[in-house]
DNA sequence: AATTCTGCGTTTTTT
DNA sequence: ACGCAGAATT
């Protein structure tokens, strides 16, 4: 196994007590480094998996290094902990949570649910409703920073923001990781379970952590001093929600003896590409003088520049050169479109699903934070707690009830007045509201008491499925809306496969608190909830936040201009260095090329913007460009200066050309012929059936290509079967 | 209570 | 250009 390792990795590796630091550069084999030294612990150090604790950033990130190290080790180590510093928090407060006041059947809000509990707060104390989104950002910011707003109004309803939430037995994101931090403060007893149950942490992108996280892993590492960080100051991007890469700092002094090693040589990209990547950072002052190495050398044509004409240009381009590389041999799942802003994604879905290329985006609205999922995960919950405002709120009228805001402004009231419980309270009404209204509350009641005493013996689908019967909810979403129905029914489906591996996972708790665990996944993480029509395989269209960690063969670098990439904030704000590190982190993802591109003008948020080249499109290539100004809409396209590349002008411009000249309009359908269920054929993939409709934009799928298109209805291509 | 209309704000990035 | 919240309407 260490055979396969450089040496300053395998280093890296053998160290297995006492602090270390790996300064990790982008491509070093760093995730690699990370699971063999695990690995490594547990069969040539026999170092129980229990006691270890790996932290990543993501939950997929976790999902992926516990599946690695299960090949490696060949066997299931259920017992090892690789979580995410929320997901572990969570799962800290879901034991211990009563020794700060709270119950250990709190609930955990999303930013959906805490932006309703904002509003509705606001609303109580009469202002402005429309406040809550700057406040509800003010109130994370502050958390983050451990900072206390100057200004009285925001500070007023932060504290009352937290009582409430105290009171209803609520964390919100940064709680989890703030009150656990106080936990470890405040009770000894507690801080030394812990510490002697995770007596090796490791920690992944470690210049993401904020402070309470860094202090989390202090308290807990202070007396093994076992604690493995791996990290890299360039590609520090999270500063904003409170990442602060002088934790490495903090770490070397807390931590005087450790031991430290740099992975310098990089595994993913061309010594080409990999020069242009080392030129744009080094503009950054604070950082780290060191620059990367690859064996493999490369040349220009691994770097394409390409000035569009304008947004739809850039996407034709983008488009084109996507077929034209597919065409020789390469998959689509090779390929990644990387913006800054996640404004410039709409363009470049339109443009895949005209051509028919699969793709799947990242970062977009997760699948659990669908309005159908959050509905039934509230009934649960609610079942499980039936204590969870919250959830109450949600679902109460839904379906319809005829129970509106009125009636549980009343209960609510009640409620907080007289210190009762929801269902006390919803008793307590009795005289306050009309007969009928009183005796749908009572049958309500009745209803999730009945679910509470069926979870005990009912296998949680099971459950599921009656639930969703009884409420008739499938009808009620057909009725909501037909168009969207057969999507939403799709989702239920899932969640319900979902609810299947609850119940066979984590088969050491009792049924309730498997719920609970699998509640605060659902809230924590993003992972299963790709929706199914995303095609695995497709080309990866994401923002690089979103796709840290990850590499493909060609990267499409796109909107490399001055006030989308440096965006207009962080020039205001004079924050350049953060915005560099973007930039890296993205230009660092391509293996085989990496094309950057911009445009003439574009269209955004409503008008037509000129936009000088991006300052890091120049810094990277280590010289100036001017660009272009006289170029016609129609002109076939032209290739800067800068074009290293060899394909030049691909055969489909020419043929866009003329279809262009033509005028010939190919969308002139009517949309609304179509309906889910139809079949379909199409000119260029044969015969299909609608799956979903979204719009204008249908989801199909093809018998002869096996996989799903999203195609837009209108165009004349498709008729119907 | 449900539905439609209007006008406003928003767009950096996310566990 | 777009979505969403609040108002107005049924």
């Amino acid at each position: 196994m260490l055979e396969l390792l450089n040496e300053a990795q395998r280093n890296a590796i053998l160290e297995v007590n006492g602090p270390v630091i790996v300064y990790a550069g982008a491509g070093s084999g760093k995730t690699r480094t990370l699971t063999y030294r695990i690995a490594y612990m547990i069969l040539e150090k026999g170092i129980n998996p229990s006691n270890i604790l790996a932290i990543t950033f993501t939950n997929k990130a976790a999902n992926e290094m516990k599946e690695r190290v299960k090949a490696l080790v060949e066997f299931d180590y259920y017992s090892l902990t690789v979580s995410t510093f929320h997901s572990l928090c969570a799962r800290i407060l879901r034991k211990e949570a009563h020794h700060l006041g709270y119950e250990n059947n709190f609930s955990i809000v999303d930013e959906d649910d805490q932006h309703k509990i904002i509003s509705d707060m606001l609303n109580e104390a009469k202002e402005d409703k429309r406040k809550a989104r700057v406040l509800q950002k003010e109130i994370s910011y502050n958390k983050c920073f451990e900072l206390k707003s100057d200004d009285p109004w925001i500070r007023k309803y932060s504290d009352i923001y937290e009582e409430k939430m105290k009171k209803s037995n609520l964390f919100d994101f940064d709680d989890l990781l703030l009150k656990v931090r106080d936990l470890f403060l405040e009770n000894k007893d507690v801080l030394e379970k812990y510490r002697k149950k995770f007596e090796y942490i490791l920690v992944d992108e470690f210049q993401d952590t904020n402070k309470t996280q860094y202090q989390l892993v202090k308290l807990l590492a202070l007396n093994s001093r076992n604690l493995f960080v791996v990290g890299d100051d360039d590609q520090s991007i999270y500063a904003f929600r409170g990442a602060n890469y002088e934790n490495i700092k903090l770490f070397k002094k807390d931590f005087p003896e450790h031991s430290s090693f740099t992975l310098n040589q990089n595994y993913r990209s061309t010594q080409f590409i990999l020069d242009g990547c080392n030129r744009l950072i080094s503009h950054n002052e604070d950082r780290e003088k060191k620059s990367l190495f690859s064996d493999v050398k490369g040349d220009e044509s691994d770097v394409c520049v390409f000035q569009a004409y304008d947004e739809k240009d850039e996407v034709r381009y983008v488009v084109d050169q996507i077929e034209l590389k597919k065409n020789r041999n390469n998959r689509y799942e090779d390929f990644a479109i990387l913006y800054r802003s996640s404004t410039l994604l709409r363009n470049f879905e339109l443009g895949l699903i005209r051509h028919g290329i699969p793709y799947k985006v990242y970062g977009g609205v997760s699948y659990l934070r669908r309005r159908e999922i959050k509905d039934v995960i509230a009934y649960l919950k609610l079942i499980v707690n039936s204590n969870d405002m919250v959830s109450f709120k949600r679902i109460i009228n839904v379906p319809s009830r005829g129970l509106g805001d009125a009636t549980i402004q009343k209960i609510e009231h009640l409620k907080d007045e007289y210190g009762l419980t929801l269902f006390s309270a919803i008793d307590s009404c009795k005289t306050l509201l009309p007969k009928a209204k009183y005796d749908e509350l009572q049958d309500f009641k009745e209803l999730i008491d009945r679910y509470k005493k069926d979870m005990e013996t009912t296998f949680l689908v099971n459950l599921y499925d009656k639930l969703l019967d009884e409420l008739k909810y499938l009808d009620y979403l057909k009725e909501e809306d037909p168009d969207t129905f057969d999507d939403r029914k799709d989702n239920l489906k899932e969640f319900r496969s979902i609810l299947i591996s609850v119940e066979s996972s984590k088969e050491d708790l009792p049924r309730i608190e498997r719920l609970k665990a699998a509640f605060d996944e659902a809230i924590l993480s993003d992972e299963f909830l790709q929706s199914q029509k995303e095609d695995p395989h497709g080309v990866t269209v994401s923002t690089i936040h979103s796709i840290k960690g990850l590499e493909f063969d060609y990267v499409f670098l796109v909107g490399l201009e001055e006030g989308i990439f440096p965006s207009p904030r962080s020039i205001e704000e004079g924050n350049l260095e953060e915005e560099r590190r973007v930039a890296y982190v993205a230009t660092t993802r391509a293996k085989k090329k990496l094309y950057l591109t911009y445009t003439n003008q574009r269209l955004l948020y409503g008008a037509r913007q000129r936009n000088t080249p991006s300052r890091f499109l120049q810094e990277f290539l280590g010289f100036n460009i001017k660009k272009k100004e006289e170029r016609r809409y129609n002109d076939n396209y032209s290739f800067g200066d800068l074009d290293y590349d060899n394909d030049r002008i691909s055969p489909m411009n020419k043929i866009k050309k003329e279809e262009k000249k033509e005028k010939v309009d190919v969308y002139t359908q009517d949309a609304s012929i179509y309906h889910v269920g139809d079949r379909v054929i199409h000119t260029k993939f044969g015969e299909g059936i609608i799956v979903a409709i979204n719009k204008d934009i249908g989801s199909i799928f093809f018998d002869s290509e096996h996989r799903m298109v999203n195609l837009l209805l209108t165009h004349n291509a498709l008729s119907k079967k």
